[in-house]
DNA sequence: CATAAATATTAGGCTAAACGAAAGGTTGTA
DNA sequence: TACAACCTTTCGTTTAGCCTAATATTTATG
C-alpha cells in the first residue's frame, strides 16, 4: 500500500473517535485535495476491502481496513514516544516527522522499537498505543465539551493538531492534569475550569472539542 | 528529491570509494534497473546540477552532489547504529531497515538523532559517518585486495552488501580485527591471512574487493 | 589496426499513482 | 418542492519511473 493509501486510511480511522460523521468533504479538507480525489480514493480502498462505502452513504471500515489502520496508528505512536522521549522533540512537534518515519517501517522495526521503548501505554499527546494495553481504546475517551458543569475530570488526551498543541501549551495545562468543570459559558460556548491549585481558567470553545477526558 | 533519485546519488557516491570505475553498467546492477534508465537519471541528475557526464564520458559528482550524498550516507549510517545498537539488530540487517528511513528523514531529526547517539564515528559496517569525525573519509582505506604479502593490516570496513556480510560472518571475522596477509593464490585469486590466534583462513577472490583496510 | 564485443545512448512507448475540472446525480431542509 | 450543499463519474493531465529495440561509441583482441 502506498504512503498516500496509508494516509488516507489513518485519517479515516481517527475521525472515528472524533465524535463527526465521516464524510467524503471532511476527508478532502483534511488531506487538502478535491472531492472527487476523495472518492476516487474510497473506490480503490474499498475494491481492496478496507471500507466499505456505497454511493452517498457511509464510510465504514471493514475489520481488516480497521486492523490495517490500527497498526498505522500504532506505528505513528511508537515513533511520538522515541521523538519526544529519546530525541527530546517537544510534544507540539513530533506529528510531522513521525508520519514520515511512519511510512518506513516494516513490522520487525516496530515491535523492536516498542521493545526499546519498553512497551509505552500512551503516546505524548495521551493517545493510546494500539497493542501494547489490554482492550483500552481512545473511544473510551470523552470530549471536555461534553462534561456537565461541576465535574471532575483528568485530561487523557488531546488531538494531534499543531495549531491547537501550541494554544494548549499557552494555557499552561498537561496530560494527566485534574481539572473540574466549573460552567459552560453560553454566550460563546467557551469553558471555565478550576485547576488543581484552585485556580481558575477559560478555554476556548474550539479547543474544548479537541481535549478529551475521563471522569474523576 | 525522490528517493529514488537519492538512491542513485548514493550509490555513485559510495562506488568513489570501491576503488573501481563508475560506469552506467555496474550503476545499472546495482540498482537492478536497465542500462537506459541509468542513461535517464544520470540526465536528470546532471541537469539538476548533482553530477557532470558528457555522453560516454566519466561520471563525477558536483560539490553539491557530494554535499547531498555525504548528507544521505550520514543519514544512512546514523539509522544503522541506531537500529544495531539500539534495536539490536545484527549487522548483516540493518541496510534494508536503514534505506527506508533515510529517506524519511530530515535535517533536524538526524542532528537530534546524532546527539542521542553520542556522536557515533563509525557504522556497524565500520563506515565513517560524515561530519562526526575530522576530516578522515573511507577513502583512506585500502582495499584487502592490495595489499601485498606479509603485511599486518587492520579490517576498518566492510561493503554494506548483504550478500557478502552473510559471508563474511561465516568467516568469523571481525571488524577492527588484525591479520597479516599471507598469500595470494594465483591461481584463483584468492587470498591465505593469519589471524591473531595464528590460524590460517582462505579469503575469496570476489570478497577480499569488499574488505577494507589499514596497514598496521 | 581493424573489427568484434562490450558498453552507453536515443527514441519511443508503457504503467501506476496520484491530481483536478466539469458536469450531472442525490439528499435534506426550508 | 426546490435549491444548496454535497457526492460521483468521466475524462484528461502530470510526474516519475521503467522498458525494448535500435544506434552510436569505446575498448579489447586477434
Amino acid at each position: 500500500m502506498s504512503p498516500n493509501k496509508e494516509n488516507y486510511l489513518k485519517t479515516i480511522y481517527e475521525l472515528n473517535y472524533d465524535f463527526t460523521k465521516i464524510t467524503n468533504k471532511r476527508i478532502s479538507e483534511i488531506m487538502n485535495v478535491s472531492a472527487p480525489s476523495v472518492t476516487e480514493m474510497l473506490n480503490s480502498l474499498a475494491s481492496e476491502g478496507y471500507l466499505t462505502h456505497s454511493p452517498y452513504n457511509k464510510i465504514v471500515l471493514t475489520p481488516k481496513g480497521n486492523k490495517v489502520s490500527e497498526k498505522l496508528v500504532r506505528t505513528h505512536r511508537l515513533w511520538e514516544v522515541f521523538l519526544h522521549e529519546c530525541l527530546k522533540y517537544p510534544v507540539d512537534n513530533v506529528h510531522h516527522n513521525a508520519d514520515a518515519l511512519e511510512h518506513a517501517s516494516d513490522d520487525g522495526l516496530i515491535d523492536h522499537l516498542n521493545d526499546f521503548l519498553d512497551h509505552p501505554q500512551r503516546c505524548p499527546h495521551g493517545g493510546i498505543i494500539p497493542g501494547n494495553g489490554q482492550g483500552e481504546t481512545d473511544a473510551d475517551d470523552k470530549l471536555l465539551s461534553m462534561i456537565p458543569d461541576n465535574t471532575k475530570v483528568q485530561i487523557v488526551r488531546v488531538s494531534d493538531n499543531y495549531d491547537f498543541l501550541q494554544y494548549f501549551g499557552s494555557l499552561n495545562l498537561e496530560i494527566d492534569d485534574t481539572i473540574t468543570v466549573l460552567k459552560h459559558e453560553k454566550f460563546d460556548n467557551s469553558l471555565v475550569v478550576e485547576k488543581k491549585d484552585g485556580s481558575k481558567l477559560t478555554i476556548g470553545a474550539k479547543a474544548i472539542d479537541y481535549i478529551f477526558v475521563e471522569l474523576r
